[in-house]
DNA sequence: TCTGGGGTCCTCAATCTG
DNA sequence: TCTGCAGATTGAGGACCC
């Protein structure tokens, strides 16, 4: 999907269409997440600092993340990439690999640029947003040539000009390379995917080691025969936050991991597991990150164990100077029953996590949070007046909204105090009008109604970008 | 006013185990 | 019983991805 954070908010949002949107955390340390394409001409792009983002583009808008509806969209294309083929790699939300030759969607170029150029018609349909689509025989050549077909694009790699190809671009291109290899390279004077085949596999395990190294050379050969795994097991899961102001006095640090290691804990029975080694990360004031793990004779899901490791974790740990981030995790995951079993011949007690509603991290000098409404910017809301709208900014006592949905002109923006009794927060609304299904119709451009609002949705389903024409 | 959150995989050194 | 060795496990950190 293209800048999908940002495109959702912008069909959402008719009087943000066509102009610079940034989403991201909006704190005094938040990043920017996605951008549109608008915003990206100011120079604004992901991972960037959002005050570096208001100082390039301060006429921007700028958004938290809702991650409850790109979810929903996201399950959305899913859905249609499952109908392609039964082998769909999700990425990320809004990124898949799909296996179109095992779906039997295609067996060469030519029906391989149909299913593609069709399944940009549905996404569509169903979406109201664009994606673009990467045609190729290996996923490593799907995914540079979907990231050639943004925005809203496909792009197919005719096969036997893979290698002419890859050989002028540069070795960033390949997947894995990132800026410290990508440097370690440009050290070595390879600058190229055709430097890097030039220098041979022994030279590339001498410099990068040997996983990357012989990956890395194959890659730059157009060589990738990586299949599409449509089921990965989670090896770990981990919450973390990052403060606002450092924190420099040790009780309050103990607090933060106390409750972080219940959060983590809350996310671990959710998906039905449980994990041996305890992880506790802290992020110092000087950014110098630091990790110390332990781990238990038994996998646990058990609170007051995970908590209590964590705490013997953070007592190895040096926090003078301050902490801006603590993070819990949990990995060695094995199933949720043989916990019990384990729990159980230990005599532990299995404590109930308390079920704080994942509460605002502390914030060190400010006093404790008003119990005064909050209005996130972007977040909907409905007012018994002038009916559906969206935050636009508070702060001050008032909160300023402007009303309109996905489907209307762009709408007039007004302002009430925070507690004004005739607002109220609202689910999202779907970002394409719920036809109704006709009798005997079944294609899934006509038939489906919206994202699906409200209520658990799993975590780590995610949606489309590159497809894949398998080799063979 | 620099630098989020949730992951995966790899490497290396120290330690444990058979 | 002691020693040496190989392989597995553990712990820490780094790089990368979206």
């Amino acid at each position: 999907m293209d800048a999908f954070f940002a495109s959702v908010e912008q069909a959402s949002k008719p009087s943000l269409r066509g102009k610079a949107v940034v989403v991201g955390g909006l704190g005094p340390r938040g990043v920017v997440a996605t951008c549109s394409y608008e915003a990206r001409v100011f120079g604004v792009h992901s991972a960037m600092p959002m005050g570096q983002a208001r100082r390039l583009a301060p006429n921007a808008a700028y958004l938290v993340p809702r991650f409850e509806l790109y979810r929903s969209i996201s399950e959305q294309v899913m859905r249609l990439l499952r109908g392609l083929s039964p082998l769909v790699e999700p990425l990320s939300l809004d990124e898949a690999f799909v296996d179109l030759e095992a779906g039997g969607a295609a067996w060469d170029a030519e029906s391989a640029r149909l299913a593609g150029t069709k399944l940009r018609t549905d996404i569509r349909a169903v979406t109201g947003l664009t994606g673009s689509v990467g045609l190729a025989a290996s996923k490593m050549l799907a995914k540079i040539a979907s990231e050639e077909a943004k925005p809203d694009g496909l792009v197919l790699i005719p096969p036997g000009t893979e290698r002419t190809m890859l050989e002028p671009m540069t070795v960033r291109t390949l997947p894995g390379v990132g800026p410290a290899t990508g440097d370690h390279l440009r050290r070595a004077g390879i600058t190229t995917v055709g430097d890097i085949a030039e220098a041979g596999e022994d030279e590339l395990v001498r410099l990068l080691g040997k996983a990357h190294g012989h990956a890395l050379y194959a890659m730059a050969l157009a060589l990738d025969e990586r299949p599409v795994v449509a089921e990965r097991e989670t090896k770990s899961v981990s919450v973390e936050d990052t403060y606002d102001v450092d924190i420099h006095d040790r009780v309050r640090v103990g607090v933060e991991v106390g409750r972080l290691a219940d959060r983590c804990v809350r996310r671990l029975r959710g998906s039905g597991l449980s994990g041996r080694t305890i992880v506790l990360k802290v992020r110092r004031y000087d950014f110098s990150t630091l990790t110390r793990s332990e781990t238990l004779r038994g996998p646990t899901d058990d609170p007051g164990v995970v908590r209590e490791a964590a705490a013997r974790l953070l007592d190895s740990v040096d926090t003078t100077g301050g902490v801006r981030l603590l993070g819990v995790g949990v990995s060695g995951l094995a199933d949720y029953t043989q916990e019990d079993l384990f729990a159980q011949a230990a005599g532990e007690r299995v404590q109930e996590v308390a079920e704080e509603p994942d509460a605002e991290p502390v914030r060190e000098d400010r006093p404790a949070p008003a119990p005064e409404r909050r209005w996130p910017s972007g977040h909907d809301v409905r007012h018994v007046e002038y009916g559906h709208g969206w935050v636009q900014g508070s702060g001050l006592g008032r909160v300023t909204v402007r009303f309109e949905t996905p489907y209307s002109e762009p709408g007039r923006v007004r302002t009430f105090p925070v507690d004004d009794p005739h607002l109220a927060p609202a689910e999202p609304l779907p970002l394409v009008p719920a036809v109704p299904r006709r009798p005997g119709e079944g294609g899934p451009a006509t038939t489906e109604a919206g994202p699906d609002l409200g209520g658990e949705t799993d975590a780590g389903t995610g949606p489309a970008g590159s497809a894949r024409q398998a080799s063979g």
